[in-house]
DNA sequence: AAAGACACCTGGGAGC
DNA sequence: TGCTCCCAGGTGTCTT
């Protein structure tokens, strides 16, 4: 499931196979996404691929015309077929989009779930989507006064607004787990009652934790171009996340799970206060 | 304004 | 082995 590091390395991976190309085409065989993928995408055909960015988890295809905006859902993923490498597989099943260059070279998504997304901004106008979001967690501005003034009227449990893209992107069900984890705080607690102490060692540990997270995964870039479509990414090394009924690494209680905002949520009730 | 529920979708695992 | 059931997950939107 793509959260923030996952988009970052796919921009990592693709990036230098993309950079400067003209897009002949962009063949979509299921428009049938999170929401249906536009025709005006077609506007960015023949125009250059000038940058590729990352906004949350959304990654920005930039042209002179607009911006390719492409989200990962949590199925999704993109690989490169370079005519030398890899030449022209056909699309295989969930395989929804072809972004093809005038070099021949193929930007692949593959998303079985659909909960992905492709979609166009004009130059001059802005996605809401993209408007709404909150800060880069690896920013200068996410700090611990930030958070603490986000969450000062905030009664939902810490965890489910670490998740909440308003306030800061990128960080889904995974890294919000660990970093509360490594922070020592209860997931459960009220978002407003966190003391800027403790909100200190969060973000601490939310940009350590995406950093490692990021740097691991760049490891594995060259998988982009591999044939079998392995997204460049793999599973971290997770301190609980996904671990419930096993042992907590630190203090060897049994972690528990609960449902924070219909979100499974593994937790030590032990060292987590 | 804030919080909770829900929808979207498919693969995979559990249980029968 | 094969079927059914349930769950996972990101996030916008609708309801309370």
């Amino acid at each position: 499931m793509p959260e923030l590091p996952e988009v970052e390395v796919t921009k990592m991976g693709i990036a230098p196979y993309l950079q400067g190309k003209s897009i002949r085409e962009i063949k979509v065989r299921q428009p049938k996404l999170r929401w249906p993928v536009p025709d005006l995408i077609h506007q960015a055909e023949h125009t250059i691929i000038l940058s590729i960015k990352r906004r949350g988890k959304y990654l920005l295809l930039e042209t002179e015309l607009g911006c390719i905006v492409i989200h990962l859902g949590m199925s999704g993923s993109l690989r490169i077929l370079a005519p030398e490498i890899n030449g022209q597989k056909p699309p295989e099943k969930h395989e929804h989009i072809d972004l093809i260059c005038s070099d021949n070279t193929i930007l692949r998504y593959k998303d079985p779930r659909r909960f992905g997304a492709w979609l166009w901004q004009e130059k001059g106008t802005y996605l809401s989507v993209l408007q709404k979001l909150g800060v880069e967690p690896l920013s200068d501005d996410f700090t611990s006064r930030y958070l603490r003034h986000k969450l000062q009227h905030k009664k939902i449990a810490i965890k489910q607004a670490l998740m909440d893209s308003h306030i800061v992107v990128g960080i889904g069900n995974i890294y919000a787990t660990e970093s509360l984890f490594l922070a020592r705080i209860d997931p459960r607690r009220p978002a407003s009652k966190i003391k800027l102490k403790e909100l200190t060692l969060l973000v601490d540990k939310i940009k350590q934790v995406l950093t490692n997270s990021i740097k691991q995964g760049g490891t594995t870039l060259k998988d982009f171009t591999h044939a079998d479509g392995h997204p460049g990414y793999f599973a971290q090394k997770l301190e609980i996340y996904g671990k419930a009924g096993e042992e907590c690494p630190l203090c060897h209680e049994i972690l528990q799970t609960i449902k924070l905002g219909q979100r499974s949520s593994v937790f030590c009730p032990h060292c987590q206060k």
